[in-house]
DNA sequence: TCTGGGGTCCTAGGACCC
DNA sequence: TCTGGGGTCCTAGGACCC
């Protein structure tokens, strides 16, 4: 039987999430942007007609901005990660077999699932419009990378519909899609691959697909010749149905301004290796070491540059956010150089395993272990509840003057009681979509 | 003035061993 | 003068993804 594996992929997933509480901003300019309020993560359709890409810094954007009355919003991740639960949890209903590939992304297996697999997409797109709000397109192919570009076409050409089935084509019809695709929008061929393979002669899609398999292993190793297996429709990526533990867990941040003293970057590092923490917990899992880095912006090429991290290993591993602040602290003061303005610091837990196979030592304090835990999990027990930076290490700072500036942030609208949307707010949506 | 954050996998090369 | 071959493990860095 024809492998059938769908890519379910939200349209401009970020802007669309915004605007489902703004209707008005249907068909008008919309951008989120990164932390800091720093670059454009997410535009809506009119945004990509003016030419502006995804990547672009905000603030070359600033005239254009007021000439076009383009909309920004700082990101919003809890909504976006509510919204994003949704989504998959309803997906979930119309396969045994799903993937959560990103916040905006699900793979589904449609193999041996009856009748037209076309028309289930437009089911699977209908449902998630009606019960969140938000547009989807499909793509679907003989394995993911046909069907990540079988969803590439479904978003350009609206003769889709939203739902492109590279199955139900005849070969001839699927080699003159792939010719007029660019080789550099397959999935796993990034911008260096790309410029080599151009250099090879190879530009389309097509052209990758019938290059011999044995000059792509000797150029580009062994994923891109899976990559190339791919388009020719074997299936070498298989769903990934549940997600392993983590390897490493990073929290990093650039500051709102620039720091230069000491005890400023403490209280980031305390601040991030706290979020860390939080997160290795929730996963029921131990880190073994600790990495911190700091560095100053290299794109003010005048300044003195400097960028140093270091690897502090824990004598046993941990997930207690004391003793990880305490091996980060110990790191940084030994990375620390003054005479620098510090734009970013960042905490990677390593060596991580699951709590319950941590490795005891004949010296464990079993007490003091136990407290531990349940200090952090009284800890992490009020942040959940009352709101994530209720209670904190004080460490971390109360000012926090080195935090990050979101200045066009909307409202929580589905996760937090104080920022639910008025009645009147509602009915303002509700007859914003009848219009559409 | 202002340029994000969080991940994974693979490979090359060095250290070390027999 | 001539200086092997094969293996493992680790790390840093590159490339990619959203």
């Amino acid at each position: 039987m024809q492998r059938a594996i769908a890519l379910v992929d939200c349209n401009n997933f970020y802007v669309s999430c915004e605007r489902l509480f703004q209707p008005k901003l249907e068909g008008k300019p919309v951008v989120v942007l990164s932390n800091n309020d720093g670059c454009v993560v997410s535009c809506s359709r009119e945004i990509k007609e003016l030419g502006i890409k995804i990547g672009t810094p905000w603030f070359q954007l600033r005239d254009i901005a007021r000439q076009y009355g383009i909309v920004s919003f700082s990101s919003n991740y809890t909504l976006y990660a509510d919204l994003s639960n949704r989504v998959m949890s309803l997906l979930s209903q119309f396969s045994p077999d799903q993937e959560v590939y990103s916040i905006d992304e699900s793979f589904l297996d449609l193999t041996g699932i009856p009748g037209r697999h076309g028309d289930y997409g437009q089911q699977i797109r209908v449902t998630i419009r009606r019960c969140v709000g938000i547009p989807v397109c499909i793509g679907i192919a003989p394995s993911k990378t046909l069907a990540k570009l079988a969803n590439h076409i479904a978003k350009k050409q609206t003769m889709y519909r939203g739902v492109c089935n590279f199955n139900a084509m005849v070969a001839a019809e699927l080699d003159s899609l792939l010719s007029g695709i660019e080789v550099g929008e397959v999935w796993g061929i990034g911008r260096r691959i790309t410029s080599r393979l151009k250099m090879m002669g190879i530009h389309t899609v097509l052209d990758l697909k019938r290059a011999p398999a044995k000059r792509i292993r000797a150029e580009f190793g062994v994923v891109t010749e899976r990559t190339a297996a791919e388009l020719n429709g074997e299936c070498c990526l298989e769903l990934e149905g549940v997600t392993s533990p983590r390897q490493q867990i990073i929290c990093s941040r650039s500051f709102g301004s620039l720091l230069s003293s000491l005890s400023d970057l403490e209280q980031a590092v305390i601040a991030y290796v706290s979020r860390a923490a939080e997160k290795l917990r929730s996963e029921r899992s131990v880190a073994g070491g600790i990495q911190v880095y700091i560095r100053t912006n290299p794109h003010r090429e005048r300044d003195p540059q400097y960028r140093q991290s270091i690897l502090m290993a824990l004598s046993s591993p941990t997930d207690n956010t004391r003793l990880l602040c305490h091996a980060a602290l110990t790191g940084l003061r030994q990375i620390y150089r003054t005479g620098f303005s510090y734009q970013k610091a960042g905490v990677m837990l390593t060596e991580i395993l699951p709590a319950s196979a941590r490795p005891r030592s004949l010296f464990d304090d079993i007490d003091a272990q136990q407290r531990s835990a349940s200090l952090m999990s009284t800890l992490d027990r009020i942040n959940r509840r009352m709101g994530s930076g209720t209670m904190q290490l004080l460490g971390e700072g109360l000012r926090k003057d080195w935090a990050m500036k979101r200045g066009s942030l909307s409202q929580r609208c589905t996760t937090e009681w104080g920022e639910l949307p008025s009645v009147q707010a509602l009915v303002e949506c509700r007859n914003g979509k009848r219009h559409e």
